[in-house]
DNA sequence: GATGAATGAGAGTTCATTCAT
DNA sequence: GATGAATGAACTCTCATTCAT
């Protein structure tokens, strides 16, 4: 897994530095970013479509428009493709996030609306509940991309409200030591509406957004935040 | 797994009372029982380990110490294997809870604690984490297998807690309407245990019925239900 | 393939004198005869549908209403059930044609129509045509069947041509040598309908008795024979 | 056999065409045609020796020097194979003789004999009988192949027959209606060989040539055409 | 004699992976 | 770099045959 992080930021490096400087000559590496992203694209497609085992490297090789050897070129195994393609999806997905600073007089509670329930408004349509699903239905095969979505997505989330909890609490704006003890609670209806959404009923979504925000609201006195 | 015991020695005895009427010719019925029993068994383990697809019929013979052959005697495929195996696991495996009835002078609150409280408290040890687990991993490519959890399991659960939240309104143990709205809020940290327990964080287990528990006193107006 | 036919043999007679001396005591020698025929009838259904390797044992037993393995107290082996059920359709088949004798006066042409003719009207009705089929289709893979059918059907015709031949020649009912010299070419006529019947042309059949007279009248001086 | 070498061939020439159009770039195309000659090649062989039931695509491969999987690049089935193996072996095989035309005091009688007559004196060495045989044996299980083979070969010939039996009958070269009625007495002596070369008694094969011209005399008045 | 559960060799088929071009 | 023909391990499924009951 390591490796394939490697290999996709240099060759994405070179790549930009080709760009730029030199003329292309040979073959272009322009065009070889682009194959690497289409193939990648076609390969988390293919994979979201029919799950790690289902998926075949000819079908994703179809999909990008490349020969069935091509994908080899750019990922070693069948596994390694899939490893890869999930943690780009992954890695820095929640960057701007956890950039985020709380304004001196915000609330934790308008924090979190802020910057969660922002986020989770789009969840569903940026792909990344589909991607949520990916790691869970196949996360027993791969421990490896389990390890990197609680590394990337999970545990910063979870660390950020086991952060932010105790400050609420003496800002007087938990009733109890509820999430403190309790953290996951928090994020709850978040895994309820992508389980909800993507696996068992999706006739009948919920809205997740939604789901959050009563939670909060539930968690912190009751009322709608300030 | 110990329901595959129990339907087991049910067999076996219907097949005892069996042996008596039928002529003693041919094959023993009770070697075929536990024949059956041990393929199921065998079948259940192993989709459990390695998931559908990477499962394979020579590995829960091998398992259940039979021939390679022996499992199609009694399931036409490996999805009928799978589909069989995970239905018995399910079907009527709520039976019990969903029969109980709330006591006149009992609190919903009260009622929800003595029944999805105390199953809850045993879901892991008794695999039934480990089977929603499997239904979630493989319901992508087993539709059938996630409306059977839906039929079984989860729309009951759901329309038990959609039936009580407005008793609960009404009694004056809901502080506001939030349950009737999002009647998933009560079971999400059900679901977030069983994920996190399942799949995402193996080594660091959150207790599901404690997880539920704070959501329940979260909801019900903050302090523990008498 | 002689083992089948000592079997056969050795049980029809023992069950024979059984029918007759003995009373039925334990295993009924009737029912077991019953049986075999039933599994006999059976298995030549199930090898005309089918073929040979199409045919299941299992099929053969569940249309003769037995267990699987019942077969197999009457036959050694798919290959000795087939061989033995089709020797039985074969042997002696032909017995009461060979029988006749020529009548003084009777032309050789008229000897043929009262024999071979009359024969060949009813061949497809009593399924002698899709017995030959049946040979025809399997006996690359079961030279021994072709053996039999050559020595109890195709070899006693053509012989019994290859002596009427020069018989007809000096009785002047044959205009030249051609028969003599070609004997292949009296019957041709009726393997032509057989296959064409039976495999070629199934929506179209000929009319295999029709062809066979006229092929005669062809040979035989161009009219019809007295 | 040799069919498959001329196709080879021809398709060897397109694909030195289509080499100077496309760049030179993967596996050569002149390898890949010879490799699904030589499947295709061995396949023949395969059939004809087992039939289809016993014919395993594993022998095939060995036959044709390729890996187990290597005919399946070709062939979806094996069913597709043996369907594919034999039109390739029929479709167009007649054509030459088709084109024929009688001359203009060309007898009916002499034009057979030119056409039919020397054909049929290398249906066995052509293996042309051996592909009749096939048909017939596996005609029960593959009906479309038996189309074909009516389509190709058998519909042709008998129309051929039917056309040419009222211009024979006009011409005065035949004695009565008998070939009008019953066209397919003419061809009925083939078959008979084929059937007796081939399956019934192949240690005393009969001229198949011989026997088609002695029938065409008998039915042309008796004489050898002009 | 009859039963039918159990066996296990074997066949068709798939597809990740390799490599000559 | 790209191609796609070729490979062959591995898997599902079938069914003739056996044998304890």
């Amino acid at each position: 897994m390591p490796k394939s992080k490697q290999t996709s930021a240099k060759t994405l490096t070179s790549n930009a530095a080709a760009r730029s400087k030199r003329v292309a000559r040979g073959p272009s590496p322009d065009k070889t970013a682009q194959t690497k992203a289409s193939i990648v694209r076609a390969a988390l497609a293919e994979f979201l479509d029919k799950g790690f085992a289902d998926a075949t490297i000819a079908s994703v090789a179809q999909r990008a428009g490349v020969a069935k050897g091509t994908p080899y070129r750019y990922f070693a195994t069948k596994e390694a493709l899939f490893a890869g393609v999930v943690q780009q999806e992954l890695v820095g997905a929640l960057g701007e996030i956890l950039e985020e600073r709380r304004g001196r007089d915000e609330s934790v509670q308008a924090f979190l609306r802020r910057t969660l329930l922002i986020t989770l408004g789009e969840i569903e349509r940026k792909g990344r509940a589909a991607i949520a699903r990916l790691v869970i239905v196949e996360g027993v095969r791969f421990p490896a991309l389990v390890e990197i979505y609680r590394r990337e997505m999970f545990d910063p989330v979870l660390d950020q409200i086991k952060r932010l909890a105790p400050v609420a609490r003496r800002r007087g704006e938990l009733p109890d030591d509820r999430l403190i003890r309790h953290p996951h609670l928090l994020i709850a209806p978040v895994w309820m509406g992508i389980l909800n959404n993507q696996l068992i009923d999706r006739d009948h979504p919920v809205d997740i957004a939604g789901l959050f925000e009563a939670q909060l609201e539930l968690m912190f006195s009751g009322e709608a935040g300030r």
